[in-house]
DNA sequence: ATATTAGTCCTACAATTGTAGTAACAAAAC
DNA sequence: GTTTTGTTACTACAATTGTAGGACTAATAT
């Protein structure tokens, strides 16, 4: 894997959409995000031409109308983000964050019982 | 507050040193970060005098050289820039992140303790 | 005094990001 | 078969980011 990409904030969106829904083509996908035409139709075009050429996405074309897919799964995209976010912040921190989002932050009951079990597992070593 | 401000890679270096430290000229932050001359001088320069125009820095000079200091606390801007990428990365759910840190690396002893104990201290409501 | 040194200030420029218009084309509607 | 409509493909352009050179200036060394 060559330089881990740098995901932009209107491409987690897109991202988040195809995740979700699997493979659309891109009116879609700006339909689902810019209800409102808050961002030109190109726009969005433009974001998944260049995240095509970044092989963050496939595209295919199907009668006239291309569609797309994402290339990279959530788990790991988001795992490559969350180490570049730690290293800049925490100094690569994992732990460090965990327990700065337990502390700093409210979570629910079910969060904190959560996090509570995944320990007791991981303590079973 | 306006637009919560992005913060570079190189940025975060540089906020890094100067939160350490307190008070540094351009130099000092330089040799301390790329003593090896990694990047040109005049780069970090550029860098800390577009962030004092964005106000993440102070310059003052004294005699003839710049001195910055942070302007704004290492807790502070963290924590914007996690809401930020936890916005991105888990639909805003810190509770998910936080999870997800603890399930997916290898977290010490120590750092489970640690976070064990946050659990209860914040179940005590 | 003069040459060398350190540091600042200013300028430059390519790559990337943010945003979108327009041309071209095929299908559908008339 | 000509007009309208939905899409793609291509092009544009300003702002920001990444990187740094060169001019200027004060202090320093000779």
């Amino acid at each position: 894997m060559k330089k881990p990409k740098v995901i932009l904030d209107i491409e987690w969106l897109i991202m988040g959409v195809l995740w979700k829904k699997g493979v659309l083509s891109i009116k879609e996908v700006w339909q689902q995000l810019f209800p409102k035409g808050e961002k030109a139709y190109t726009t969005v075009q433009t974001y998944m031409d260049r995240m095509t050429e970044k092989k963050l996405l496939h595209k295919e074309k199907i009668g006239l109308v291309n569609f797309y897919r994402p290339l990279i799964d959530e788990q790991t995209l988001i795992k490559q983000a969350t180490e570049k976010f730690v290293s800049n912040t925490f100094n690569g921190s994992f732990g460090s964050m965990a327990a700065f989002l337990v502390d700093s932050y409210n979570l629910s009951i079910e969060d904190l019982d959560r996090i509570k079990k995944l320990i007791q597992k991981k303590e079973v070593d």
